[in-house]
DNA sequence: TTGAATGCGGAATCCGGAATCCGTATTCCG
DNA sequence: CGGAATACGGATTCCGGATTCCGCATTCAA
C-alpha cells in the first residue's frame, strides 16, 4: 500500500549520517530550546547543510523527529516505572519534570503540546491513557481528588514545563505544591 | 540630571499618533501575542511604518510601553482590592486570569517575566510585594500554608499564563487546583 | 572493476520583516 | 503671516536564516 519496494537499501553512509543528525539535533535543542539554526545542527553533525535536509526536507520535520524521540522515552518510563508504583502519578510528574529540566526544546514542545486538542500523534494518545490510569489508581486509593480529570493534569505539566523553561524557583517544589492541590480533603 | 530642557513641548499631532500606535499595539497584540509585524500595527493605527518608529525606535520598545501599561493596570487593581478582601490572594490570581485571558501578548510576556531575576522595572516590583503581603494575610488567616513564599506564587503564575496561552483546558480550574495546594494541611 | 544510482557539501538564492532615509507636509513661535 | 523646527509616509535597504541547486564523491550490485 506504501514504500514501492526501493529497489535497494539506503546506503549505509547515509543512515550513518541520518543518525548523526539526528543526535546532533537532540543534544543541540534540549540544550538550547528549538532556536538553532540549520547551519549549527548541520555542523554539529559534522554535515552539510545539504545533507540534513536530505533526511530532514524541513526544519520542522527535524523538531518532530527529534521530539517524538523523547516522547518515546517518556511512555516507556510511565509505562514500566509509574505504572508498578503507588504513587504513580507523582513518579510521572517528577519523572517528566527530570526530563524537561533537561531538555529545553522538549518543554517547548510539551507546553505547547498539552494545549491544542488537534491531531494527536498515537505516542501522544498513549502517554494520555497511562496519565488517566495513574489518575484512576490514585483515586482509588484515596490519595486523589475523585473529581481530578486527565485535562487537570495535562493543564499542571504545561504549568510545569513553563516554570522549568523560565527558571527563576525550584519546580520540585510547584510540583510539590500542585500534587497537593490534587489531594481529597 | 535629565531631560535637558527640550525647547518645545511636543507637537499636538505628534502626542495623537504616538498615542493611537500604543492603542493599536495594545489591541493587536492582546488579540495575536507579540508575534505581529511593525507594518500592521503602523495601519491598523492609521500611521506610517516611520512615525510609528519615531515614536519607538525598536519593535522591543513598542512591545514593552505596551506590557509596562497593563503591568500597572495590574498593580492598582491589586491594591485597591485584592489588599481588601480577607481572600485577596485568590482575587488576585482570579484577576490575573482574566487579564491575561484577553490579552494574549501579556501572558507570553508573564510567562517569561516571572522567571528572570533579571532587573525588574518598578511596577513588577511592587507587584511583588503586593503578592507578598496578601501572602502574610492568608497565612495570618490560616488559609495559606505557613511555608509558602512570592517564588511559589510567581511559579504558579508562570503556569498560569501557559495554561491560559495554549488553551485546552479551564483555567479557573487549574486556579482551584493550585490554590488548593497552598491551603494548611 | 565499473558505471549507475545514491549521497554529499556548501555556495547561492529567496524571503519575511525590521529598521532607515529623505522628500513633503504640518505645526507653532515670534 | 513666514519660515524654522518637527513630523509624516512608505518605498527602500538590510539582514538573518531557511531551503535549493548542482557538480563532485561514494557506494554497491553485477
Amino acid at each position: 500500500m506504501s514504500t514501492p519496494p526501493s529497489r535497494r537499501k539506503p546506503r549505509t553512509d547515509a543512515e550513518r549520517n541520518r543518525a548523526r543528525v539526528l543526535e546532533a539535533a537532540r543534544a543541540l535543542f534540549a540544550e538550547q530550546g528549538y532556536d538553532v539554526q540549520m547551519s549549527e545542527v548541520a555542523r554539529a553533525a559534522e554535515v552539510g547543510v545539504g545533507t540534513l535536509y536530505r533526511h530532514f526536507p524541513t526544519r520542522q520535520a527535524l523538531i518532530e523527529a527529534a521530539a517524538e524521540h523523547r516522547s518515546g522515552e517518556l511512555l516507556a518510563f510511565a509505562r514500566e516505572t509509574c505504572l508498578a508504583t503507588p504513587d504513580g502519578l507523582a513518579r510521572f510528574l517528577g519523572h517528566i519534570g527530570e526530563v524537561l529540566a533537561r531538555d529545553r526544546g522538549m518543554s517547548e514542545a510539551i507546553e505547547t503540546a498539552m494545549g491544542s486538542t488537534e491531531p494527536q500523534g498515537e505516542t501522544r494518545t498513549a502517554l494520555q491513557a497511562v496519565a488517566g490510569e495513574l489518575i484512576e489508581r490514585g483515586q482509588a486509593e484515596g490519595v486523589i481528588r475523585p473529581d481530578v480529570t486527565v485535562a487537570d493534569v495535562n493543564m499542571i505539566v504545561c504549568g510545569l514545563a513553563a516554570v522549568i523553561r523560565n527558571a527563576a524557583g525550584d519546580w520540585r517544589r510547584y510540583i510539590e505544591i500542585t500534587l497537593n492541590g490534587l489531594h481529597p480533603r
